[in-house]
DNA sequence: CCTTAAATTGAACAGTGCTCAAAATACTTA
DNA sequence: TAAGTATTTTGAGCACTGTTCAATTTAAGG
C-alpha cells in the first residue's frame, strides 16, 4: 500500500511525539515548529500533517505523552512513600515534574486555549488516569466522606497545588518573598483535609457545593 | 519635528494599546496579531515597533492596563465591602475580573514564559499594586503577624485563588463534577487564614518557611 | 526658503501553519 | 513477471506572522 517500508504509522506517531517533545524541551511552546520536528525525524510536513491534521494534534499527542510520564512519575512517588504521608508525597511529585520538565508542563496548560473545545476522549482519559491517582488517595485519607464530596474536595486540592506550582514555576510574586512553596502548598491541603474531615464526621456546617 | 501633527507619542500608545487590547479580546492570544492592531490604528507597522519595540513590549504594555483595571475592579469590590467580609470581596473581585476578560486575562500569564528574563520595573510596578491590596486585606485580618508571614500567606492565599480561577476558567478537571469554584476558594482562603491566626496567637507550632 | 532633525513608512526577509496535486511506493491481481 | 490499483509521501505554494531599516514624509528653526 505505499507506505515507506521502514516504519507503520504507529511508529510514525511515536517518533514525531519523541522528537517533537525533545524540541519542545528546547524552545518551549512559542518557539515551536512542526516543520522543525519534521526535519529532525527525517519525513516532511505533509506526512507530519497527514499524521496528526494540525499543530495542534501533534500538540495534543505530546501533552498526552507528558501526562502518561506525569502520572508514572506520581505513582512511583506513592509507591515510595508506602504507608507514610502519600498526599504529601502526590504534591511534591507534582511540583517537581513540573520543575524537571517545565516547558513540557506549561504546554499542557497553555494549550488548553479559553474558547477551545472539550479535548477529545482519548485525551480526556489521560487527565482522567492522573486524578485518578489523587481522587484515590483523597478517599484512602477520607474514608467516611462520600464520593461526590472527595470528587470536589479533589478538584479544589489539586487547584491549590497548581496555583502554588505555577506561580513557583513563573517566578510571580518573588516580589513578596522567598517561601519554600512546596511546603507551602503541602501546608493548605493538610488544612483542607482536617476541614473536610471535621465537616464528614460531624456533618458539614457549610455544604462543599453552593 | 515631523511627528505627525494629530498625534504625540503618549497618545499613540495608548492608541496602540487601546486598540490592541479590543483585538486580544476578540481572538486571544494566540491568533493576536500586530499588524491587523496597526492597521486598525491607522498606523503603520514600523511605528507600532518604533513605538514598543517588539511584540512582546506592546503586550506587556496592553498586560500592564489589564493589571491598572484589574486593580480598580478590586478597590471598587473592597468599597461595597465596606466592613464586611473583605477578603471574600477580593476573591470575588479574583474571579469575576477573569470571567468578565477571559482572553486579557489569561495574557498576563501565559505570556509570562518559563525563561524569559524578569519583567520591567515599571512593569513590576503594576503587578505589586495589585498585590499590595491583597497584602493590606491579609494584615487587616492578622494584625498581630508578622510582616514577613502576612507576605508568605498572601501569596499562598492568590496562589490558590489562581489555581481554582484558571482551572475554572480552562474548564479543567470538570469531569470532576460541577461546584461552585468561587465558594471553594473562598473555604480554601478561610481555612489557611484560620489557620494562621491560631499559629500566630499561640506561636507558629510549623514555621511558614522551612 | 532652505536646512535639519525627527517621525513614519512599507517593501523585503526569514519564518510560520497548512493544503493538495503530483510523485513515489507497496500490495494485488493476471 | 508485468500491469493495475491503492495508499503514502512529498514539497512547492498560499496566506500569514514578527521584525528590520533605507527611504520618505513631515515639522520646526534660522
Amino acid at each position: 500500500m505505499g507506505r515507506r517500508s521502514d516504519h507503520t504509522r504507529g511508529e510514525l506517531e511515536v517518533l514525531f511525539v519523541t522528537e517533537g517533545r525533545r524540541l519542545l524541551a528546547e524552545v518551549g511552546v512559542t518557539r515551536f515548529s512542526a516543520r522543525e520536528v519534521a526535519k529532525k525525524v527525517g519525513y516532511s510536513i505533509g506526512t507530519l500533517y497527514n499524521v496528526f491534521g494540525s499543530l495542534d494534534g501533534l500538540m495534543l499527542a505530546m501533552n498526552a505523552r507528558t501526562l502518561t510520564l506525569w502520572a508514572e512519575h506520581l505513582r512511583a512517588r506513592l509507591e515510595e512513600a508506602g504507608k507514610g504521608d502519600r498526599l504529601a508525597a502526590l504534591v511534591r511529585g507534582y511540583f517537581e515534574f513540573a520543575a524537571d520538565h517545565p516547558k513540557a508542563w506549561v504546554a499542557i496548560f497553555e494549550n488548553q486555549m479559553v474558547d477551545a473545545g472539550p479535548a477529545p476522549e482519548w485525551y480526556q482519559t489521560h487527565v482522567a488516569d492522573i486524578m485518578g491517582i489523587v481522587v484515590e488517595e483523597v478517599a484512602r485519607v477520607l474514608p467516611a466522606a462520600s464520593p461526590p464530596a472527595v470528587l470536589s474536595l479533589t478538584r479544589s486540592l489539586v487547584a491549590t497545588v497548581h496555583g502554588h506550582c505555577i506561580f513557583t514555576l513563573y517566578r510571580a510574586f518573588d516580589m513578596l518573598g522567598e517561601t519554600a512553596p512546596i511546603y507551602v502548598a503541602m501546608e493548605r491541603v493538610r488544612e483542607a483535609v482536617a476541614a473536610a474531615g471535621r465537616s464528614v464526621q460531624q456533618g458539614p456546617l457549610t455544604p462543599l457545593t453552593k
